[in-house]
This record gives C-alpha cells, sequence and structure tokens, in this order.
RNA sequence: GGGGGAAUGGGCUAACUUGGUAUGCUGUCAGCUUUGGGAGCUGAUGAUCUGAGUUCAAAUCUCAGUUCCCCCA
C-alpha cells in the first residue's frame, strides 16, 4: 500500500513508482531511470496495443539508427533551431554525429531513395524506440527524461489535402489508443508559437494530471513541404509531374504510461485496465495445516477455469493474506480470489476487483460472459472515475483573474496576439494550450480575455 | 534560466552541532512456528555517493563533482 494522499501528487508518483517496481530511479545519469520486469511489462503492453493499431491501418514498422550525421540533420532550419540545444553530440574520426532527439532526420534522406511515385502513396512507417534530448530543466520519471521510449510514425502524401486527411485517421488511431487505456484527454490544436520544430501545424493530446499540470501524452504534425523541400525529395506525382510530397509525423511516449498510472492509480497503488494488467486474477490460498491438501487442489481446479479468460496467478509465497492482498492491490491486478475451507465446502470462489467490488460466485457459474462482466463492470468504473475527475478539471475562465491558482484546463478567448498570451503567462504561469480539434476548420469564437478585441476560445493551462 | 535542501546496508533511519568501535526498524536468506486484510521467535546477511583537502584520526569539518527532491522564472 503507498498509503500518500494522491493530492500531494510528487510524493504519491514516486512512491508509488518505487513501491509498485515500475521504474529504478537509481541509474546514476541524470534523466534515465530504468525499467523494471513489472513496468517495462506494462510499458510493452501499451506498445504492443499501439503498434497493433498502426499495423492495422497498414502502416509498416521500421527500425532507422540511433545516430545522425552533423549535415543531414542541419537540412531543416527551424527544426535545428527547435532542437539544437537539446541534442546529445557524439563523433567518430571523421565527423560530428547527432544523436536523434527524433528521427526526421535520420528516416526522410533514406526514404526519398524508397518513395519514388504516387502509385506508393500514402507510405506509412513507424518504429518503437528510444530518443534522447538533453534536458538541463529537472527531470522525472516517466514525465520528463532524457531518454524517451516512444513510437513515432511518420507518413508520406501527394497534396496538402490527402496528408491533412491522414491527419484526421492518425488522430483517430491515437484516440483508440487513448480511449483504450481507459484515461481521459483533450485533443488541442496547438498555438503557432507551440508547434513543432518544421511543422505547419500540430495536434497534441493533453491529458490533466491530479496536481492539476497538463501532460502533453501525444502529438500529431502536419509537415506540409517542409521537409521534403529540405531534402530535396521529389516524388513523380498523378499528374506527371515532379514535385515535393507532403508529410506527417506522430508519436506517442512512455508518457501514456505516466498518465495511465496518474489518473487511474489510488492510495493503495497502481489501477490497471483489465486489458493491460498482465495479471487477471490472482488466487490467494488460506491454508491451513489440516486442510492444506484440500484447497490446494481446489486452486488448482479454479486455476484451470480461470485460465482460459486471462492470465491466472496463484500467490504461494510464506506470508499472511492480508499482506498479499495489499501487494497485490499495490501492482494494479484487476481479481484477487481467496480460496480457503469454506470456498472449498460450497464450492464458491470469493473474488474481489481492484475496486473491492465483492463476488460470490458458484464454480459451476463461471463462464465467459459472467468473466466479460466483471471486466466491464470494473473497466466502466474505471473510466468513470476518470471522467469524472477530467471534467472537474476543466472550466470556463472570464476574466483574468480566474487564472490565478488555476488548476487543470480553462478555457478562455484569445485574440492570438502572443502579447497577450505572455501577460497571462508571466502574471499566472499559466500558458495557452491550443483550440478544441473538433473545431479545426471553424474555431468557436470568443473574445481575447486580455484585450476583449474579436478572438477565439482556447484552452490554458499549466503544462509539465 | 535562478535559488534552496538532501545523500549512511535493498528501503527508512540514529550518530554529524562537540572528529575517535556506525544505531534501530524494515527487507532478504536459513530454521521453527503460523496463515480468512500488513503474524511471531532464533540466527545470518548487508552501509557512511565519488574525488581531493584539513587532521595522529573524517560518516562528522572544507572544496569540487555526481545524483535525487523542492521552490521560483
Amino acid at each position: 500500500m503507498v498509503n500518500i494522499d494522491k493530492k500531494d501528487f510528487s510524493k504519491w508518483f514516486n512512491e508509488v513508482l518505487e513501491l509498485a517496481e515500475i521504474v529504478d530511479i537509481r541509474y546514476p545519469v541524470k534523466g534515465m531511470p530504468v525499467y523494471m520486469p513489472y513496468g517495462f511489462a506494462l510499458l510493452k503492453k501499451l506498445f504492443d496495443k499501439l503498434e497493433k493499431l498502426l499495423n492495422d491501418n497498414k502502416h509498416h514498422q521500421v527500425l532507422f539508427p540511433l545516430l545522425i550525421g552533423d549535415e543531414e540533420f542541419k537540412k531543416e532550419e527551424q527544426h535545428i533551431h527547435g532542437f539544437s540545444q537539446e541534442v546529445f553530440i557524439t563523433a567518430d574520426n571523421e565527423r560530428k554525429l547527432i544523436i536523434r532527439p527524433t528521427s526526421e532526420t535520420a528516416m526522410y534522406p533514406i526514404l526519398k531513395l524508397w518513395v519514388k511515385s504516387h502509385s506508393q502513396l500514402p507510405f506509412k512507417i513507424h518504429q518503437t524506440c528510444c530518443v534522447y534530448r538533453n534536458e538541463t530543466k529537472s527531470t522525472r520519471p516517466l514525465i520528463r527524461g532524457r531518454e524517451v521510449y516512444w513510437n513515432e510514425a511518420h507518413t508520406v502524401h501527394e497534396t496538402f489535402e490527402d496528408a491533412k486527411l491522414h491527419h484526421k485517421i492518425a488522430v483517430d488511431i491515437y484516440k483508440r489508443f487513448f480511449d483504450s487505456l481507459l484515461i481521459s484527454y483533450i485533443v488541442l490544436v496547438r498555438p503557432d508559437h507551440d508547434k513543432f520544430p518544421g511543422a505547419v501545424y500540430t495536434v497534441a493530446f493533453d491529458a490533466v494530471m491530479p496536481d492539476g499540470k497538463i501532460l502533453q501524452i501525444g502529438t500529431v504534425h502536419h509537415l506540409g513541404q517542409n521537409f521534403s523541400k529540405a531534402y530535396d525529395f521529389k516524388i513523380l506525382t498523378s499528374d506527371n509531374r515532379m514535385d515535393y510530397p507532403h508529410q506527417l509525423c506522430y508519436g506517442i511516449s512512455m508518457r501514456a504510461l505516466a498518465a495511465l498510472i496518474s489518473i487511474h492509480g489510488d492510495e493503495k497503488g497502481l489501477i490497471i485496465p483489465t486489458e493491460f494488467s498482465d495479471t487477471l486474477f490472482v488466487i490467494i490460498p488460506i491454508l491451513k495445516n489440516e486442510t492444506k491438501e484440500l484447497v490446494m487442489n481446489y486452486c488448482e481446479k479454479v486455476r484451470k477455469l480461470l485460465e482460459v479468460y486471462g492470465k491466472v496467478e496463484i500467490d504461494l509465497r510464506e506470508k499472511s493474506s492480508g499482506e498479499k492482498h495489499y501487494y497485490w492491490e499495490l501492482k494494479g491486478v484487476p481479481f484477487r480470489v481467496e480460496i480457503g475451507k469454506n470456498e472449498v465446502e460450497s464450492n464458491k470462489l470469493v473474488v474481489k476487483d481492484r475496486l473491492n467490488h465483492k463476488y460470490s460466485i458458484l464454480l459451476d457459474e463461471i463462464n465467459y460472459e459472467l468473466i466479460a462482466k466483471m471486466k466491464e463492470t470494473l473497466d466502466q468504473k474505471i473510466k468513470s472515475n476518470a471522467v469524472k475527475n477530467f471534467s472537474s478539471m476543466i472550466k470556463s475562465a472570464k476574466k483574468v483573474e480566474d487564472f490565478e491558482d488555476l488548476s487543470g484546463l480553462a478555457k478562455a478567448g484569445w485574440c492570438e496576439n502572443e502579447k497577450c498570451e505572455q501577460f497571462i503567462r508571466e502574471k499566472y504561469h499559466v500558458e495557452v494550450r491550443g483550440y478544441d480539434f473538433n473545431y479545426f476548420e471553424n474555431k468557436k469564437l470568443a473574445n481575447c480575455i486580455v484585450c476583449n478585441s474579436k478572438g477565439y476560445e482556447y484552452y490554458w493551462g499549466k503544462p509539465y
């Protein structure tokens, strides 16, 4: 049991990462925690899901090298401007080499060799890898590190409109991913000053953390022809011309895991949606000497019945049953099955889900529908808790004073003049995050909260 | 970008002010006993972040580095 109020979020988060064995922060290089077996298994489950969604949409998985030639890296001007301060640099005997902070500049010189004609489009690849950014600010495990585990997708399209259409599809793929994590989020179009370096526009997924700060958990960028021009990447178009294609890139990092842990967890530890828990059922046997064999045989029988529906673990450690309950709650396992002589005699199961909803079930009653219903009940409760928290974190600001001690997101008009945003940023440490992607083509009107001139409705918050 | 605090077995901690055998809890391992929401007894295991300096002597004082945490911009 973590036993720390989630309102003390920093403390709670560090504690849960350590106790639940997600990461070990003792690795002696700044911003580079070690993923422990339990944490990495969970991380991998998340990324397996994301990869599957991308593969199902005909993205092909690849792996590009870590190092980028300096001259390649320098080709797109805004891109260098955005990243040059925070890249790690290494070298061989001949030249300077850049450790990828993201892979556009590694990939696009090669994509140029692979993609020659509109008939190959849309061209879609993705890779799961680590990228590196030399963060000088304070780092936090899973939230801001210098080694970022992520999946990045890159696509090529003939026209700006084709790319824009696929951009929407990419947003939908990411929505499906985050929805499967049962977390709440908002999809925002970032203001120009907060775009990806080299992008025409950037759409980002923002989640609200328990301390009221905003965590960007995914981004989808329309790069237009910025990179294809920089890399002299031309294709044969459908009307038989040579032209620069339009490109997208989008990514999701281990921050998705940070969001899952933070949004769902409680003072007992992790709460994992049934789809992502490695173990679905853990059996806790109550072994009294005289009934030991009886209970163990019954446990085996139950294991065989349940393992059709998901992974089953029998906890045979020499610990008291109470401690085992606390342990598996900490780990976020969806269902705990306690089996002692009472269950053997009544041919029953007592099951508690992670939110301690209790079931008493006859062995004969166990079937696919029942288990599916139990999973759905737990998942829906996890989801509805997340939704409830999220909606309590969104409000409207009527006047600038409403930004004082803002927790979560606030809707307020903005004239899109950076001076007005800067005023709020300096006075209240609140930034504009973007406007609702649902209104991409026709932004909702709202007068600027600072200067009262014509503007649009934007979301504001304090970012990580 | 600026400031503050911390670092002692795997985890938490005592000793630091006033330099002299490093304390306790927890964990781990072994044995016995036990198991319906954090069991007990016995024994074992294991630590002063790194480097330099002061000193007869450094966990303790000084300086530098590394890492972590917090606050401000």
